[in-house]
DNA sequence: GGACGCTGAAGAACCGTTTCTCCATGAACG
DNA sequence: CGTTCATGGAGAAACGGTTCTTCAGCGTCC
């Protein structure tokens, strides 16, 4: 029964060990052909409910599992999807972004999962002959540096690639990131209303879009406002560099009144650093740094944070690949499409075309307020849903 | 004579857009049939250097990429692995465990990488449809339930599996943890020397295998020295719980002198609850809690942690998995090992033919002592290797 | 009563590799 | 001069599904 296959011309099955049923052990024993079990167990075809049903008893019965590889490369989907993080090193993750990379990681496999997809996490670092191992129907990208030759083959190649943060000079079908401009200029803002008179800013030495965008938008702000800027750079990917950048921003002679870090350890690293100095915060040294992470809401002070809603973000992301995926359909021609295959939130069809930029999407961050940044009353507050970082 | 490729019988190619070259058009190009390409790209047959280099640089030429799904469906092998997180509710990854989630999936990745796999992470709630899609040669399971129906069926079905965390009653094919009860034993111990006289707990209410180990060594430990266990617990992965918690076992009327917590955010809930109570840490309380991050060295004052080492445990399992898919070779009868194929760590061969338990391995966790458990010198010690965190 | 349309289902091509089998060719050798 | 070998390479069968096309049967409508 189980072996009944060697019908349609099939070698004759010497007796192999418990091979997993396939389809047409399952036609077999259902006594119909492969083409309606695919039928059936697919909700294509016109089928009689009965046949269905039956055929699908079988195949339960015989614990027949459709082959993943043989589906893929006959439909030219495998659904999944390249999760790309920028290495510094031979850590496959970026540092400094950790706790964002960890929550956006998160979101971004929810997201995909309840789409049918699943995530393949690939450092960029990884040589050709793994990436070219793996069948994906789309990657995401985090942070792009610029000219990234992956990204370009990949979209070549006609694999659709959506980035989180906005793409310097590679090509991508669309991209996603957080109005870093806006949210470093509320913060600025925020940090003036308090009583700041000198901003300082703690920022990295790589050119990645995030650190660019937000160094540009502060020193931009120091230009319109008439201060001169005082901040200190340091390599984001390293630990142990963050606390002495912290420490050699407040050894400054023209020490600042307040201090925006960029990077998710600077609360702590610029809260000790204060302390070396006998400053108090919020009392001598307002502080607020960009964080995923709860810590700073029970550090003494509490300490103001950025937050950049990265599950907001990866949901986003892998929506907008999916999409992108889904509608480029690549199709025989025309009208492929059914117009009842489940409501999307986005018109498919992405693909610019011709050569205008990628479609972008800026999202909002948030700013949550804590004693750290609040000269006068220590009374924790929450902006909103979100921070107009209008000026 | 990109779309050479109608000898062979193949479908005039009716000038298709653009299609990624195949190895049928790498041939043609050089002249030569896809058997000799297949050769000469993959090292094998018996080829002259010349021939070899010749399609080597064709298929360069060409911008050939074989097609992952096609070589999949042939060789059986997808050179994916998957890495299976339990979850508590819709989130994908553990709550409780996140920075030990984080740091083992970052090692795993690097390490199945380094061996020319790429991991794909798997939610076990993720229902049937997408797990079936994808063609995993072997998987990881973290901390499985006993007996989980996903890793039952998986090893059934003759998919490698190795789990993080001894399982229960689930069949896997090889297994690492910690010596878990040794680390409680250590620590209890340690938190004696320290002068504690009632060591309390703070566990969960969950059953997997760490919680039931480590509170069992705990009652152990109790029973033997006399002690009336004093012990909380919560579900571990909502994080509201564990503060509550924490609160509850210090307003006891026989509140213990010294806590060790089990999960991570243990050490800052215990130490709030420990100020509102007014107990200074360490003269009042002494405290320990199970953390991989680095926070509890910058706390006030800084947390004596239990790391479990999540880089080693990712990268033990990873090995032993892929280890196991490499040996396993489910061959045609017998000696189809070549002896020069790469040297191994393990013996491969792994698959417990018979009913014995599958191979396990201990790992070794590592205590990182602070201040917080030091009664007398406020000096702080580190175990051998790691940062001293100046007080 | 024949053309037609609809239902239910089978046939077979095809996706793009890998790999097993086999065939020329020419050199070496008895 | 006829075998045997080693070499270089071609042919074709899988791998296990999906899907396009075809086809038989049967009720219906002019």
């Amino acid at each position: 029964m189980t072996a009944a296959a060697n019908q349609n011309g099939r070698r004759p099955t010497t007796s192999r060990r418990l091979e997993r049923a396939g389809i047409r052990d399952v036609a077999a024993a259902a006594g119909v052909s492969i083409t309606t079990v695919s039928d059936a167990l697919n909700g294509k075809g016109r089928l009689p409910d009965e046949t269905r049903s039956r055929v699908r008893e079988v195949a339960e019965r015989l614990g027949y599992r459709p082959s993943a590889a043989a589906r893929t490369l006959r439909t030219g989907r495998s659904g999944l999807i390249g999760l790309t993080v920028t290495t510094y090193g031979e850590e496959p993750f970026t540092f400094t972004e950790f706790a964002y990379f960890a929550e956006m990681a998160r979101a971004a496999t929810s997201a995909a999962l309840s789409r049918g997809y699943a995530l393949v996490v690939l450092p960029a670092s990884s040589r050709h002959d793994v990436w070219s191992n793996i069948a994906l129907d789309g990657t995401v990208v985090i942070d792009p540096p610029d000219q990234d030759p992956l990204v370009s083959e990949l979209y070549r190649s006609g694999v659709p690639v959506v980035s989180d943060g906005k793409p310097g000079n590679c090509p991508v079908t669309a991209w996603v990131d957080n109005d870093h401009e806006a949210a470093v200029l509320g913060i600025l803002d925020h940090l003036s209303e308090a009583g700041a008179r000198r901003i300082g800013l703690l920022t990295g030495t790589s050119t990645d879009t995030y650190t660019r965008l937000s160094t540009d938008a502060y020193l931009g702000w120091c230009g319109r406002v008439g201060q001169e800027p005082v901040y200190e750079t340091y390599p984001a990917h390293d630990p142990a560099a963050g606390a002495v950048a912290a420490d050699r921003l407040l050894a400054r002679p023209d020490r600042p009144d307040a201090v925006y870090g960029l990077f998710d350890p600077n609360g702590t690293d610029l809260l000790a650093a204060a302390r070396r100095y006998g400053l108090r915060v919020p009392d001598d040294l307002l502080l607020v740094c960009c964080s995923e992470s709860d810590v700073y809401a029970g550090t003494e002070p509490p300490i103001t944070t950025l937050s950049l809603k990265p599950r907001r973000i990866g949901t986003t992301v892998v929506n907008l690949l999916i999409d992108a995926i889904e509608g480029i359909d690549s199709g025989t021609g025309g009208a492929t499409a059914d117009p009842g295959t489940g409501g999307r939130l986005f018109p498919p069809r992405y693909r610019t075309a011709g050569t205008g930029p990628p479609p972008g999407t800026l999202m909002p961050t948030e700013l949550i307020v804590r004693a750290s940044s609040q000269r006068r009353s220590p009374r924790t507050t929450v902006s909103p849903p979100r921070t107009p970082g209008e000026l």
